[in-house]
DNA sequence: TAGCCGTGGGT
DNA sequence: TACCCAAGGCT
């Protein structure tokens, strides 16, 4: 049999027993086509593939599980999720964070439907035009959906090979490196099975703090390992302090206990999703006054107030709640019934504002009458 | 290039 | 508690 085409031998004996382990060890997700069903001629459905990709972007396996399969249920190929309306598309997302993914899911789905006949284009270059595919998720579609040689580069994998080949550079300048090494020892054989057992190993073996060197299955190879100090890789720059922003939330409740509710700005943090009416977040360092901002006047009571963390700030929000009699008139809002606030497009952080004011208002429960 | 963009779990 | 981190993309 001829020789392995990667360039020298050291590498092609880390994809092999990498290889030889994924097919031992490998996760069972429900996107992934497991490699005894590969080698029985299961192909991976392109549109599961590219979805879970898009969840899966700075979002843990765990998170994305019931999304993905709430997901694949309500919308089972591209023509269904193009056909949907935007707002079934956020409300199916809210929870999940990083909002312009949905956007561009959507947006996504409808250039395959109408551009590509439904068909998700195989290269690199094709997938990568495509809103919100980027470099990692182009690369992990051409390999794992359509088994082409592509050097995928995740979170999981710039740890892996910094640590084999004991990279100092820190991110994100190694990239370019880390990529290079990758390029140097993909199989050509079952690229997509390497890079998705990289990825387990990652997430499973070679863990950020505390990798479980005695378990990894090219241990032998590992440079930083034979350094005696694999968990300094990789290199990073050091991190920008978080800032405080404060401002206040306004929760008005109806009679029969629907609050009012509006849609943020298309772009921008939380884009195209649902909230209470809020002040703007830099307006005063004193929540007891943020008042003012109030959408109309009203008894206004306070009503607690939340904490929460964003990638690039920490938001205080004062709660505010009035009963209202009398509706006013609010241009671009809408009194949301208290049994559709749940399935709402609100994000935790407002999810939170409004549970200050109404304990239990958005949690899903069971139907009173049927489990009694 | 570096800032913006969520959330929940682990340590 | 405070910090880190997760199958990144866009501008």
């Amino acid at each position: 049999m001829k020789a392995h085409p990667s360039i020298n031998r050291g590498a092609n004996q880390v994809a092999s027993a990498l290889l030889d382990w994924y097919d031992a060890h490998h996760r069972e997700l429900p996107w992934r086509v497991p490699p005894r069903d590969l080698k029985l001629g299961v192909r991976p459905d392109p549109y599961c593939i590219w979805l879970s990709e898009v969840m899966l972007q700075q979002t843990t396996v765990e998170a994305v599980k019931s999304y993905f399969t709430a997901f694949v249920e309500q919308w089972p190929d591209v023509f269904a999720l193009a056909a949907a309306d935007n707002s079934d598309v956020m409300r199916a997302w809210a929870g999940l964070g990083y909002y312009s993914r949905a956007r561009n899911l959507k947006a996504c789905a409808e250039t395959i439907a109408t551009q590509y006949a439904g068909v998700f284009p195989e290269t690199e270059e094709q997938l990568r035009s495509l809103p919100g595919i980027g470099p990692y998720t182009a690369a992990a579609i051409a390999s794992i959906a359509f088994n082409r040689p592509a050097a995928v580069v995740d979170g999981n994998i710039e740890r892996v090979i910094s640590r084999l080949y004991a990279i100092a550079t820190p991110l994100p300048a190694a990239k370019i490196e880390i990529k290079q090494r990758v390029t140097e020892i993909l199989p050509f054989d079952r690229p997509g099975d390497f890079a998705q057992a990289m990825m387990d190993l990652g997430a499973t073996i070679c863990s950020p703090k505390r990798p479980k060197c005695m378990l990894c299955p090219i241990k032998e190879h590992c440079a930083a390992l034979a350094n005696g100090d694999p968990e300094i890789y990789p290199a990073k720059a050091a991190k920008k302090a978080k800032p405080l922003r404060q401002g206040a939330a306004f929760i008005a409740v109806r009679d029969d206990g629907a609050i009012l509710l509006r849609t943020r700005p298309e772009s921008g943090l939380l884009g195209g999703m649902s909230e209470p009416p809020t002040s703007d977040w830099n307006s005063r360092q004193d929540g007891a006054t943020t008042i003012e901002a109030a959408p109309f006047a009203a008894e206004w009571r306070p009503a607690g107030a939340i904490r929460h963390v964003f990638t690039h700030f920490e938001l205080a929000l004062t709660v505010w709640r009035a009963d209202i009699k009398e509706l006013p008139a609010v241009p671009d809002a809408w009194w949301s019934p208290p049994e559709q606030i749940p399935g709402e497009a609100l994000p935790t952080v407002m999810k939170k504002a409004i549970e200050a004011a109404i304990p239990g208002a958005t949690k899903k429960r069971p139907d009173r009458k049927g489990t009694a």
